[in-house]
RNA sequence: CGGGGUGUAGCUCAGCCUGGCAGAGCGCUGCGUUUGGGACGCAGAAGCCCUCGGUUCAAAUCCGAGCACCCCGACCA
């Protein structure tokens, strides 16, 4: 139940005092749901791009979020500190991070010239201050976890608060002494983070993700099916296998494995893509090896290298497994300079015959299949029934391959053959098992029971708070407006009162209400502007408070005050002196 | 960072093609009539037409450059 009473100085507003006005319209730039109810029902409004303020009942849905947030965190042992937002960009030369994040992070300098950076995350400030708090085996293990303005440079803010550039974050890191005491602390959150999501009314999938720029091994991400959503999962029909497109596993299409026959050049004039090739031979995608060069930049300096990579031709690369491959910071297809200097025709690209030393990469696909077409590595020539090993062999060998709808998961045991079904969805919380990656860097060791130096396990933990907000109108809405899940709702009660101007006995009663609404320890909006039914109503539903009682002309000599849930089609009317009991039941 | 689009009243937009007084609806102010689902009448206030430059007798309108914002993609702890 809504312990409003010390959540909130101010538990109680009247429209004609409130700041901040509902709008008929939306601006035309808003395009997601969430993001044109926000706007229209007054919770939030743009100040530049991936930049907004919160206005006062948007900001109690925040503070909710919050509250909902910290209990869960506090009974899971987590810590509240606050750290900095401004930051010496000296811990993250440590991290290497300045240049690894550079993209997204802002810089900024002081009077005396010495770099800053506004913190996009926290790992290096929280491992230097653990570092020195921390001696002892005693001092673990630790959740420390905290609720902060995150700054990213983000290349394209979108969806409203989908993905901004000034953000507030939960975010939580855990020191173990080792890898099961990790087990604990993350399970821990895990469970949490369910508690939280389910607290908020936002349904969630849970998926494995990859880990990304943060480093570290194992990670999770707590997703919100939506089409409005930016990241592609992909989940399976028959297990519960469900994984970021960027880390999804599956079983490559079969192909029956013949004898390898004898190589063959052919001609093939004008055939310088896959489905050229398919068209011109006859054959199907799967039947050629596709070759795509890429120069990829490492992430500790800016010395590119070439990379050939032979995928089969039915199959995209996946960019990230790639570069997880090759350690890679980014990685951009070969410009025809490139190509020709590491002597590869464009088109017909083969890994047979390379002579310029080049990385090459092959996925796992084209080892399984036999008498694949490739390129001659010549212009206007094809190479048919070339086989790994007895032709070529390349460095790698590894699943660098994306999963798309419909293939074959890799997870599913026994008979059980599920397909793989693709969805969009916001990302709302990340876990990672972060391991010793700042821990080693930053030098944090402690001592354990027999006097030895150990270097502490991290985990860390983020959630998105302002992508709870839009997922939960998102989840909760209807064509009038937002339906708040009762928790997240800025107020309990929306208190409307018709001819508030006109009739006194009206503004009495309704005057009455609001202190005894206020009395029961609940929180309530109360509409006494000097405006027609249909407006009042109108904003209700658009506001989307769960509770509208209605004080009337009408109702008044009934002696009954009238009771509609947002999320129901119907009223009721309820006796005065029962109203209270009713409203605090209804609000657990 | 690549591709596309949009900048005119607080909001939604018309006007631009074909240069010639700055417009509408909503919102806002005042008065009146209404009063159970964004009601109506009358009277008002409100603009650096994104910025800078050019063409022209004359530019919201044509030309050039820049800036901002949105969408798709790339990227994204």
């Amino acid at each position: 139940m809504l312990n409003t009473q010390d959540a909130f100085i101010l538990s109680a507003m009247r429209m004609s005092k409130q700041f901040g006005r509902t709008l008929r319209e939306a601006p035309a730039d808003a395009e997601t749901i969430s993001h044109q109810l926000l706007v229209r029902a007054g919770f939030i409004d743009q100040l530049s791009a991936g930049v907004y303020s919160y206005l006062p009942s948007g900001l109690k849905v925040k503070k909710n979020i919050e509250r909902i947030i910290r209990k869960e965190m506090d009974t899971s042992n987590g810590i509240e500190v606050l750290l900095p937002t401004i930051q010496p960009s000296a811990i993250w030369e440590i991290s290497e991070r300045l240049f690894t994040m550079q993209d997204v992070l802002f810089k900024l300098e002081d009077k005396r010239g010495r770099t800053m950076v506004l913190g996009p995350t926290h790992e290096e400030v929280i491992t230097t201050l653990f570092s020195k708090f921390a001696n002892s085996y005693r001092d673990l293990p630790r959740i420390l976890y905290q609720i902060q303005t995150k700054l990213r440079d983000e290349t394209r803010p979108r969806g409203g608060l989908v993905r901004v550039r000034e953000f507030t974050m939960k975010d939580a890191y855990s020191f173990d002494l080792d890898e099961k005491g990790l087990d604990v602390s993350y399970n821990s959150m895990v469970d949490a983070y369910h508690q939280i999501f389910n607290a908020c009314e936002i349904p969630i999938v849970s998926v494995e993700a990859d880990s990304g720029a943060i480093g570290g091994k194992g990670s999770q991400e707590f997703i919100f099916l939506t089409n409005s959503g930016e990241d592609t999962i992909l989940i399976c029909d028959q297990c519960d296998y469900a994984a970021n497109q960027e880390k999804a596993e599956f079983i490559r299409p079969k192909k029956t494995t013949s004898q390898p026959l004898d190589i063959e050049k052919i001609k093939t004039p004008e055939t310088t893509t896959i489905d050229q090739l398919v068209n011109l031979l006859k054959i199907d995608k799967s039947d050629t090896a596709k070759a795509v060069l890429y120069m990829a930049t490492p992430r500790t300096d800016d010395t590119s290298f070439p990379i050939f990579v032979v995928i089969r031709g039915d199959l995209e690369i996946n960019e990230v497994k790639l570069m997880n491959l090759v350690d890679a910071r980014e990685i951009t297809p070969m410009s025809d300079e490139d190509l020709s200097r590491y002597n590869i025709v464009s088109g017909y690209a083969s890994p047979i015959g390379i002579t310029s030393e080049i990385r090459i990469i092959a996925d796992i696909s084209i080892t399984e299949t036999s008498n694949l077409v490739s390129g001659a590595n010549e212009v206007g020539y094809h190479l048919t029934n070339t086989n790994y090993s007895r032709d070529w062999v390349a460095s790698d060998i590894a699943d660098i391959a994306i999963a798309d709808d419909g293939n074959t998961c890799a997870k599913c045991t026994g008979h059980k053959e599920g397909n793989l079904k693709i969805s969009r969805g916001i990302e709302m919380g990340h876990v990672f098992r972060l391991g010793k990656t700042y821990t080693s860097v930053f030098e944090t060791t402690i001592l354990d029971q027999s006097g030895k130096q150990l270097t502490p396990i991290m985990g860390c933990y983020g959630i998105g708070i302002d992508r709870i907000l839009s997922a939960a109108v998102e989840a909760h809405h209807d064509q009038d407006g937002i339906i708040w899940p009762k928790q997240l709702s800025p107020y309990n009660i929306h208190l409307t009162a018709l001819n508030f101007e006109q009739d006194s006995t009206v503004a009495e009663e309704a005057t009455k209400f609001y202190e005894k609404i206020q009395d029961a320890g609940l929180t309530v909006l109360f509409d006494d502007r000097d405006e027609n039914p249909g407006v009042k109503f109108k904003d209700a539903d658009l506001i989307g408070i769960p509770i509208r009682i209605t004080i009337s002309s009408r109702n008044n000599a009934e002696n009954v005050v009238e009771l509609k849930l947002r999320n129901s089609e119907t009223s009721e009317k309820i006796k005065k002196e029962n109203i209270i009991e009713v409203l605090q039941q209804l609000s657990k």
